[in-house]
DNA sequence: CCATGAATCGAACGTTCGTTTAGAATCCAT
DNA sequence: ATGGATTCTAAACGAACGTTCGATTCATGG
């Protein structure tokens, strides 16, 4: 058979049910009922339930990282040796995630989100691992444009800045037609230019 | 028996399983073993896992939105007619969910953010119960300090602030000593502070 | 056209889970 | 002290899970 197709398939479906219903609730009956393929498919190809939450970060991750890299890249040109003003960090570091987390990969920030909660040390270590040194460039960067503030409250500050990244693409698209009342699909450049304002803001504040 | 003290016992075991490994992941054999007493007990006293589930988010949520509604009651007289200032608002919704899930309840910030992602209908539906009059009460007092912003923009924001505020406070102590290479306890009352102050300024910047 | 390896399939295995049940132990009012 | 209600215990149940395995099907190069 088309040798790609089912593991696409199966990719799909999993980072589908992963975010709806989680990891450990998916069940591999129902994932692989909804990639219409057979249960032994998932062990085929991808060793194990866990290997296969792996490829569906890595796959999704990967992409996000890659241009986050570019788009710093591109600024430190622009900038040159001059500091790259907060806003541009951040939204070099939020365009790229907010545009495949809502298009693409819309499942991902909830699988992220879990992620950090639930142990699976295997997928923890690889996203770490994919995102070290993309956090480490940018924290080096905001350490420049903002030299009045130490490593420690950076740090601090963009965990708070992740915390409410994720948790609102994540809920953004549920939580918030339902508390407002009405369903307007969010839209995912007022909600970027949004992020962006509201951290700026936080990271701008007087220490 | 003590009548009250196996409840105790499992209510507390539950807390720290359900914080350290989430609701799904944590055993009732491992549960009951921790609270030292039988299996059957959690369905004995408590009807089901589900209902443990129940207990432990209000014993811990009750108080924190008791004090944060006495607070506004405070704040309220205190400001009479004119619109009470956006960081005494948040100050009063954060600092007793700061002091309680900090001191009493270390487990209930990590159990919050898994309910918000993991489908637990019935202990969703009882959180949600609890938190709607207090979310209102706390919008309309915002609504009024912050004319210039719709409920829209305000939900929006507070949004942002809850995902930011739980994640803190459950990556507070694990994720940041790491990424900033020491283990000082992070001081409680820093955090509260750097809270308050990234979240008005994410409500005052300009719309 | 057939042989070969990859891909799929049905079926089963062993484990673990939440819940139930029947009975023993304990408590308290009489 | 005793009887009934409450609380605890041990054991078992049925269901569902991830994984494994041998057989089968399929695509493909000789």
């Amino acid at each position: 058979m088309a040798t790609e197709e089912t593991r696409r398939r199966l990719l799909e479906a999993a980072e589908r049910l992963f975010a709806k219903k989680g990891f450990n609730a998916t069940t591999l009956r129902e994932l692989t009922r909804e990639a219409s393929t057979n249960l032994a498919a998932v062990n085929y190809h991808f060793g194990s339930k866990e290997g296969l939450l792996v490829q569906v970060l890595d796959r999704g991750l990967r992409p996000i990282n890659e241009e986050r890299m570019e788009l710093l890249r591109r600024a430190r040109e622009t900038y040159g040796d001059s500091p790259i003003p907060v806003r541009v960090l951040l939204h070099a570091f939020f365009a790229p995630a907010v545009r495949l987390l809502t298009s693409e990969h819309p499942g991902l920030p909830n699988i992220l989100l879990r992620l950090n909660l639930e142990p699976h040390p295997e997928a923890q270590a690889r996203v770490v691992e994919w995102l070290r040194p993309v956090a480490e460039a940018f924290a080096d960067a905001l350490h420049e444009s903002l030299p009045h503030l130490d490593r420690s409250q950076i740090m601090t500050r963009g965990v708070f800045m992740t915390g409410a990244f994720l948790y609102m693409l994540d809920q953004g698209r549920e939580l918030l037609p339902a508390l407002n009342g009405h369903d307007d699909a969010e839209d995912p450049g007022r909600l970027l230019d949004e992020l962006v304002a509201c951290c700026e803001s936080a990271f701008l504040h007087a220490a």
